[in-house]
DNA sequence: GCACTAAATTATGGATCCAAACCCGAGCGA
DNA sequence: TCGCTCGGGTTTGGATCCATAATTTAGTGC
């Protein structure tokens, strides 16, 4: 037999990385209506894959749903993005120093790869899925599941609002960036829990002080 | 017409309810398997809206979804409940600072009931209620739905186990639950969220450590 | 008697059909 | 002209039936 069927994901898994994709790319901006019927069509399945691909994409905060009204992509306020980052601060930390003991070498070789990548230049769209991979993957070995799941969640719900944050300012300010990752990294290669985690919070404190400084991003 | 038909929720959100109950209650213990037509045919629908009761749940942190092997209470051991206690000092206090400025005196009158009958005296159920509805209410007005949710299911998935704590310890250690409630809701009535914050990390941190010395909880 | 296999049972995943809620626009009246 | 009401169309929610995967059990050979 050439079929192998490696234990094929549910269907509505994979739909629901399908429009994960496509939200945290842009193509479904925020606001926008996620029409049941209209997915179903448009990847080959019936109505009810998706509906409970609707129910994982709002578990991952990345869809907000309302009876009988159906889901959208949601549309958040300044304020509220503003405390989802102070959330980082508080929750990526933890995940950072209980994930950091069991970083492997490889994992260290593809960050260092990420961040080679990042400085030879790119566009927005692939810097914001490497820097996404960046710090994900630092704390991809923490054991504790529902950390994992919050620190994902935070990133999924901001995700819009860095790539148009990003769009405005241009790589002028990428230098910052770069010295950020390359002071964590360091600091990770040397196991200091300490200077990982000064590193990281001032990453997440600064992005959302200038964040702050572009409402217009967040007006409709 | 008698039917007044209040917007009558649907069905998946009242058996989601249901479970949330048993689950929170104890009726459902960690571990337990949750099959899809038993709570159908109890509860008196279909599967399907079971099935989206389920994925509301997993959403909620109350139950783990395995393809093709059906949905179950999560079991944690000690030090994943540790990782979530650690989260809920790091994130309570954000959801305090955020929602005390909006307070309101019925607020202030219900969080002074609960902290007068919690000291008459209860059982173990009604103090797990009594006390989540306290520090819930603490939070309720925090304007970033996210947070909310957040802390409602570190609130979700720890659970059983202060449930577990309060039944092997009983009452003895109470005192000291019920002088940290009341400077902490001294400082709120104070608006000195300096001190409110002081309060809550030491009341969360006590109870991560006075769990840590109970490993006989989490042996099933 | 034990281990491995295969069939039967059980439980979940998906498709289709029907019911109920929501939305939007046309028509009516003030 | 503006607002309200009432309908038709659209969209979501729920029930039933079928397919597929997992689990258990019975059987067979060693």
């Amino acid at each position: 037999m050439s079929e192998v069927s490696v234990q094929e994901p549910a269907a509505s898994e994979r739909i629901a990385a399908i429009l994960r994709d496509e939200i945290l790319s842009g193509k479904i901006p925020p606001g926008q209506r996620i029409l049941q019927e209209e997915v179903a069509e448009r990847l080959g399945s019936s109505r009810l894959p998706v509906r409970e691909a609707i129910r994982i994409l709002d578990a991952d905060g990345l869809l907000e749903v309302e009876t009988n009204k159906g889901a959208r992509v949601p549309h958040l306020d300044i304020n509220q993005v503003e405390v989802l980052y102070r959330m980082r601060e508080r929750l990526e930390p933890l995940a950072l120093i209980e994930s950091m003991p069991a970083l492997t070498e490889a994992d260290f070789e593809r960050l260092d790869e990420i961040q080679v990548r990042i400085e030879a230049g790119v566009d927005v769209q692939a810097f914001l899925e490497l820097d996404r991979e960046f710090h994900l993957l630092t704390y991809s070995h923490c054991p504790t599941e529902q950390l994992r799941d919050s620190v994902t969640r935070l990133w999924n719900s901001t995700s819009h609002y860095r790539r148009a944050f990003m769009e405005i300012t241009g790589a002028r300010r990428l230098w910052i960036v770069n010295a950020e990752h390359k002071l964590l990294l360091e600091a990770l290669a040397r196991h200091d829990s300490q200077d990982a985690e000064r590193y990281l919070v001032g990453h997440i404190q600064r992005t959302r002080k200038e964040l702050s400084q572009h409402p217009e991003i967040f007006t409709r």
